[in-house]
DNA sequence: GTTGAGCGTT
């Protein structure tokens, strides 16, 4: 299982999210998907932590929450194709 | 601007 974290500031890095996200649990890794004629980040990323109950407690004190002068949106990633 | 990539043999 993964999170889908969107809404995501601009100048967010995988390392922001990760500390972000490492105060609900272990996050076993953190994905943000760049824009390959950019360069930068899409506003949204992907976040893996080691149990589902730490992913259910994340994304329930996350999705909403201003962080970086967003509000975030986060749940359960739609399983990858 | 709202659901990834891996590209080479774990």
């Amino acid at each position: 299982m993964s999170i889908y974290v969107g809404n995501l500031s601009y100048d967010a890095t995988d390392e922001d999210l990760k500390t972000v996200f490492a105060e609900y649990g272990t996050v076993k890794s953190v994905k943000l998907p760049t824009d390959r004629e950019t360069g930068r980040v899409r506003g949204f990323g992907f976040v893996e932590m080691s149990a589902e109950a730490e992913e259910t407690a994340a994304i329930d004190a996350l999705d909403g929450a201003e962080w970086m002068g967003r509000d975030l949106r986060v749940n359960k990633a739609k399983p990858r194709q």
